[in-house]
DNA sequence: TAACTCGGTATCCAAAGCATACCGTCACGG
DNA sequence: CCGTGACGGTATGCTTTGGATACCGAGTTA
């Protein structure tokens, strides 16, 4: 198959931009175990905007990643849940995260280190 | 190793966003086989601009993942290439590259079902 | 009838990213 | 000795994305 994230033009590259937004990572991970509605994703990604939040599940779900369901209830009942498509990407993202919390020491290190060396102009 | 990214304050959450950053993934993966200098990674990366690219060189360096090395030479000479810690990130993002490649069709195709369904609102 | 819940918008501001032009140093060709 | 070019960036100005906060509409409950 002939997608090369490196070339301008590619829609692969389009892709990985996607995946690498602010919080795709975070939200579908957070429905990683089962359908969550909008303020329960909000409570589990601490700190996520609602209107961030909105613009993410948009996208997501455009792309297929994740599916909505309106129980048109009242009080309001919209559930969101990943497809098969998005659940694939799952495993590739968790290894990710795991290399996040795994290596948070040696980074901060790292950055202690650069923070008292001379700036480099 | 109680790091948790869903949490607000915990600094696995930065790291992560991080790694998610626009550009960290091209830029790793572009130094996968040897160093490149600052040309020659701005050539294999289309599109990414001199300022962009400079400011995420920085930030990678600062985290420990790339190193700069400025040969003081003239014309100027500065390789960038992994350092270990940069190293073991390549795995985990190989595999996110690997899938966007892979899924670009499901995804177009998504994204064109999208297109023609009425505007929800 | 007033308060509450939910799933968002509206508004405004700050930060990140992009396009384009330009710079300083030195080597080299003529 | 002067112009040209390579390299590794900066400078500038703009657009897009992200963030904080307030608010809304519908229906249910007290």
């Amino acid at each position: 198959m002939g997608y090369n994230v490196m070339s301008r033009t590619c829609p692969s590259r389009v892709v990985l931009h996607r995946i690498g937004a602010r919080w795709t990572v975070f939200v579908l991970n957070a429905l990683e175990h089962q359908p969550l509605r909008f303020v329960q994703i909000k409570t589990h990604i601490q700190g996520i905007t609602p209107k961030v939040l909105t613009e993410t599940l948009r996208t997501l779900e455009r792309d297929g990643l994740i599916a909505r369901t309106d129980f048109e209830e009242n009080p309001p009942r919209v559930e969101y849940e990943l497809t098969v498509l998005g659940r694939s990407l799952l495993e590739p993202l968790r290894a990710v995260r795991l290399w996040a919390e795994e290596h948070v020491p040696e980074i901060q290190a790292a950055n202690a280190v650069a923070a008292m060396e001379p700036d480099r102009r």
